[in-house]
DNA sequence: ATTTAAGCGAGACGGTACGTCTAGTCTTTTG
DNA sequence: CAAAAGACTAGACGTACCGTCTCGCTTAAAT
């Protein structure tokens, strides 16, 4: 029996391990995020590429393969790191962002719904997210890195806000949080990503309170 | 306003004018929606290509760049083409579609929710119609064809079901049947979309309920 | 019959067919010896690339690739084609040439290893022919191409010429004219390829003088 | 002090002065020679790499490039150490090979000959043989130290010899040794060499005899 | 006996070129 | 004159090596 197979692979063995991290060059590190956020800024997602990536960073183009798969990983990874530093350079603690409970839900909601509107338009942001977004629909593994990334956790403060309503006797105690956050947020993510509609401070609140309050009469 | 294009292009001349119409081959069309839609399913949408789709439709490169403007718009006119096709074998009259009107709007929501649900699921849809969303989250031009000749035409479907409802007082007077709509399709759409949530009937059964009911108690 | 078979290969079917031949470009074909030659001279050999002779010949690589198999074979072809041009330009027919006969065997020997000494020194033919030379040791089949392309019909000359000498009664019956060239020839070679030694007309009348004679006393 | 500068280099210090000799790896230094003569036999010289020397011999790049100045160099030392490791196998002394001097001219440089036509044909030797000197035609520095370390010890051994003989009066005295022995030795080395006919003992002795006596009838 | 300080295995780095693939244009031939 | 065929320029892809540059680790000489 041959014995020579290159392949078996012990179970755990990731595919591509990564190299060793601790000799990384931060420097590189950086340098890639800020071309690739630039570049799809200036150029747009498709013309974007990892040479011009690697020439823009002044960086080998084998240490961007070194570290990631693919230009989306890239751009996944830089967005994040984005995200990142404006959480620290605003707020201290990156991780604690929640959405405001005055005690009014429908005008707590109405705040970071016309304030997620204001940012959606930001286009520092545009650009890239749009593109992870387009891209994810079609890879499934980056989409689902996306979500869990970038979109669940913002989802969540949503869910959390929604429960404190619900314990406070504002939302109906059957309501599922996880799907009754949509009716406001969908909304609004489809008329961005598919230029349905037009978004204004008007629209959302009148997400609000219609998925407060229903649309058949009282 | 733009001022950066590299062609100076005569001021209204269309860039490329259809070439004679009259001519056109009808066979080499269709095989070339044929030979797109085969391979955005067997192969995914980044890795087919023009040529990829010239070859296997036995056509030049230059039939398709004659009539069309890049793959994405071959996809779309092939899967709208695919949608007609559809539709006449179908019911009888592509134009015809409506949602029924029983007199009971939330059963009537439900039942076309749950049929939206199981088309999204068909395989046969989901390699292209993803390909052509994701492709018009990024190109905006497509993006706007995307939008006016797929999504316009079923969302106004439910706009013209919420007009119905409205005038026999099932659902308030002052209610944008436009806005409304969104409260149920956005929250499917991009639960399928983003695969943010798995989907199902009963899924589409709260949403329906949520949003004529409201989220607060009455 | 059929004939997309890919592998088996009848016997004389070459193994990259080239493709169609008539619509090569000869701007291009020209373009590419120019300037493979010039690179080979500017630069050496090593440093000429693929990439460089696309780029100097205002060529996609592609091209290249499509119709050599590599940077020898190129050079290879625009070193025969530079023999032809120079050829035609001086003489008439290319394959006329021929060693002079002016009956005294000696002399003209002599006389014509002389000229290919000034030929060897001439920086124009150095690079291209010295790189040819080297890539035809390491690489088999293009040392073979080199050999019948370019050695062997200059080798055949001296063959003609000792065999009319033979005629003449000038050469022993006995003697193999392949093996006897190879007594002024190679070693003038050896000493141009491999620099043991320098090179002059006097060495070269030397060797004609112990070829034809001898080196024990008579 | 800087030492950044990568040009001016102080007027005599030699640009890579040798590191610490004394305490360089004897254990490394064989395993690299072991690596390059292996790689070269197995994969041909073009596709042997530095990386691959050092990867094969468990030895960092960085002692290849800190001892040798290129792959050539590299190889070059190999095959000089193998030469030596089988002069000492076989004969005692490694200098101390000469032709041998029966008296009989003819038969001794015959003799010889075969015997280089064996070794020539030893596929030990065959592959770096070769690869030095393709790279010696093309890299002067290199060819230069090719022909002093390999070449011309040999031929110095002819030159004694033939000296002998002309001491003897076997040889016209006013024959040039080193000139003579080239019309043996290089129609052997070019046909090798260049591929540009088969040898063969027979071949050998041929030449023998046509270069001490001559190719004109007596 | 400890402290240098070099060579060492390892491998990340900025680069260049590879050979392949596809884009979109242009040209030639066929129906 | 549209279409099939396919050669063309252009340039990105992902890979392989280059030669340089740290990293810790040994290991021998100089303290």
């Amino acid at each position: 029996m041959s014995d020579q197979e290159p392949a078996p692979a012990p179970p755990v063995a990731p595919a591509r391990p990564h190299p060793d991290a601790t000799r990384r060059s931060d420097r590189s590190r950086r340098a890639i995020y800020a071309a690739a956020l630039a570049l799809v800024s200036e150029v747009g997602y498709p013309r974007t590429t990892i040479e011009g990536i690697a020439a823009r960073a002044g960086v080998g183009k084998q240490t961007i393969y070194r570290w990631w798969s693919s230009k989306a990983d890239v751009l996944l990874e830089a967005f994040l790191d984005l995200g990142e530093q404006a959480a620290r350079a605003a707020g201290q603690d990156p991780a604690a962002q929640a959405i405001p409970d005055t005690g009014d839900l429908a005008a707590d909601l109405r705040a970071v719904l016309r304030a997620t509107v204001d940012e959606l338009c930001d286009p520092r942001f545009e650009a890239p997210s749009r593109a992870l977004a387009a891209e994810g629909l079609v890879d499934e593994q980056l989409g689902r890195e996306f979500v869990a990334k970038l979109l669940d956790p913002s989802l969540q403060l949503y869910v959390d806000r929604l429960r404190a309503a619900q314990d406070a006797g504002q939302i109906r105690p059957d309501v599922d949080p996880r799907i009754a956050l949509e009716l406001f947020v969908s909304p609004l993510a489809q008329r961005w990503l598919q230029r349905t509609a037009p978004l204004s401070h008007a629209y959302t609140d009148t997400l609000v309170e219609y998925a407060l309050y229903g649309l058949v009469p009282r």
